[in-house]
DNA sequence: TCAATTCCCCACTGGAGAACCGGAGTATAC
DNA sequence: GTATACTCCGGTTCTCCAGTGGGGAATTGA
C-alpha cells in the first residue's frame, strides 16, 4: 500500500480525462503527459493497464486518444490503485504454517491497511475533480 | 507505508522480547531468530537499528543478548515501523512546483496514510502481547 | 491509395532497495 | 584467557520501479 509514481501518474491521467469527460473528445497521451509532467512513453504503459481493466477506452488512428470508460462518479479510487499496483494477494498459506506471533502481527497490519483502503474506497474521480476545481479557484484568487 | 519483511521481523523480535520482559534475562539473536523463522544475520542488522533508536538494549559477551529498553506498554508500534522503515519525508517542495492536480492527489493519499498510521499509533507492544496470549489459548484448545 | 497520426505490444536498461551472507573485531562471563 | 555473543563493515543476489526504444496495427484525411 504505497503511492508509487505509477499510481500517482495513473490517478493524474484519469483526473485529466475526467476534466475532459463532458467534451466527449479523446485526449492523447502526449497531451496528458505534458500537462502533468509525466514521461509519455511510461504513461502509455499505465494507460494500457487501465484500458485492459476497463477504466478507459482507447481510440486509434489520427485524432485518436483516450476516453474515460465510465462516468467519474462511478470510478472508485481504490479500484484504480489496486489495478495499477497489481493487487498481489500475498497468500498467507504460502509458507506452510505461521507462528501465532506472525498471525497477530499480520492481522494488526491488515487493520492498518484496511483503514487506508477505506479512505480510498470512499472517494471517486468526481471527488478529485471537485477538489481540484475548488483548489483552482483559490489559487486563482491568490494570483490576482 | 508498507509492511515489508523488515518491519515484520522487527515487530516479531520486539514481541518476543516483550514476552521475556518480566524475566529480565537477555534474549539472544539466535533464539529469537529460530523461534520466528527469521534469518539471524539479517535480524542482527534490524536489532542494531532498534538499538540505535533506543527500543532495545544490548549486552555483549557470554550470556549477553537483547533486552527491551522500555516497558511494552510504552512502545508505540508506529514508532517502531517509522524507525525501521526509515521514515523518509518526501519533500514535496523538491521538484519545484506541483500542479493543482498533483496537490489534490497527494493530499488524498496523505489522508489514507494517516488513517493507517492512526491504527498503528493506537497500539503498543503490550497489545500485541495480549492478542498473542489470547490467540495462543484458542490454538491450544483446538489442539486438544 | 497513401501518408500522417496515434495507439499497441514486446523487450531492454539502469538504479535503488530488500534480503541476506561473511569476516574481522570487541566486550563479557566463567 | 578462552569461549561466547554482540558490533561493525562490507559484499552479493534479486526484484521491482522508472524510463526508453523499436516495430506493428488501426484510423483519418487528402
Amino acid at each position: 500500500m504505497e503511492l508509487s509514481c505509477k499510481s500517482e501518474y495513473a490517478l493524474l491521467a484519469l483526473l485529466e480525462l475526467s476534466l475532459n469527460f463532458d467534451r466527449g473528445e479523446p485526449l492523447q497521451i502526449r497531451q496528458i503527459a505534458s500537462q502533468q509532467n509525466i514521461p509519455d512513453r511510461y504513461l502509455e504503459q499505465l494507460l494500457a493497464t487501465l484500458r485492459r481493466a476497463g477504466f478507459v477506452k482507447s481510440q486509434r488512428g489520427a485524432k485518436g486518444g483516450y476516453l474515460l470508460a465510465q462516468a467519474p462518479w462511478n470510478v472508485i479510487l481504490l479500484d484504480v490503485v489496486n489495478c495499477i499496483e497489481g493487487l498481489e494477494n500475498k497468500d498467507n498459506a504460502g509458507d506452510a504454517v505461521l507462528t501465532t506471533e506472525r498471525q497477530v502481527v499480520r492481522s494488526l497490519w491488515k487493520n492498518a491497511q484496511d483503514a487506508a483502503r477505506e479512505v480510498l474506497s470512499a472517494h471517486t474521480l468526481q471527488d478529485l475533480v471537485e477538489q481540484r476545481n475548488a483548489k483552482h479557484q483559490v489559487d486563482l484568487m491568490y494570483y490576482i
